[in-house]
DNA sequence: GCCAACGTTGGC
DNA sequence: GCCAACGTTGGC
């Protein structure tokens, strides 16, 4: 086995009403936290490094996309919202002393030069195995960079 | 707002 | 450890 030293692609859901990529834009980086699926987290925990590139997806959007480039700039550490009992995302199983919930920091990278609707991934062929397309409940999920490249493309000849 | 898909929970 | 019931996600 060899060492995998190349970046990771990854693409992230979030429901623009909640948190925009101009949110992050603005924000510059923000903890992913909130995330309650266990692949979702192994992916965080487990696989993502600090420099990964990361498509930023708006779900529930008029119309759903793929809207900015994001990257990951820390390691996954545990989820502190999970410990809150005032949270929306509180979950009495995760304590201090035995998290059960980990998050990684999500950073601004760059904007795209068009909005990659949904629709339009999905009349790609080439695109068809896309996790996006065959596992749409899945918030954080992996991308080949094949993939992360066409939809690049996709957005260069779709820019204005 | 509807509902299909699918992850999670809990009874057995 | 199976699987029915339930809750949530997310497209439409």
């Amino acid at each position: 086995m060899s060492k995998q030293e190349d970046t990771n692609y990854w693409l992230m859901k979030s429901e623009p009403d909640v948190f925009s990529f101009e949110d992050l834009m603005a924000k510059k980086t923000t903890f992913w936290d909130g995330v309650r699926n266990y692949m979702a987290r192994n992916y965080m925990m487990r696989d993502m490094k600090v420099g990964d590139l990361v498509l930023f997806y708006h779900s529930n959007a008029k119309p759903s996309g793929i809207a900015g480039i994001a990257t990951i700039s820390s390691e996954a550490r545990p989820d502190a919202s999970s410990f809150d009992k005032n949270s929306d995302y509180y979950d009495q199983k995760s304590t201090p002393d035995k998290p059960r919930w980990f998050a990684v920091d999500v950073s601004f990278y760059r904007t795209l030069p068009s909005f990659v609707s949904l629709d339009q991934v999905k009349k790609n062929k080439k695109l068809k195995k896309m996790v996006l397309l065959n596992n749409s409940r899945l918030s954080v999920q992996p991308v080949t960079k094949n993939e992360f490249d066409l939809i690049l493309e996709m957005s260069q000849l779709g820019g204005t």
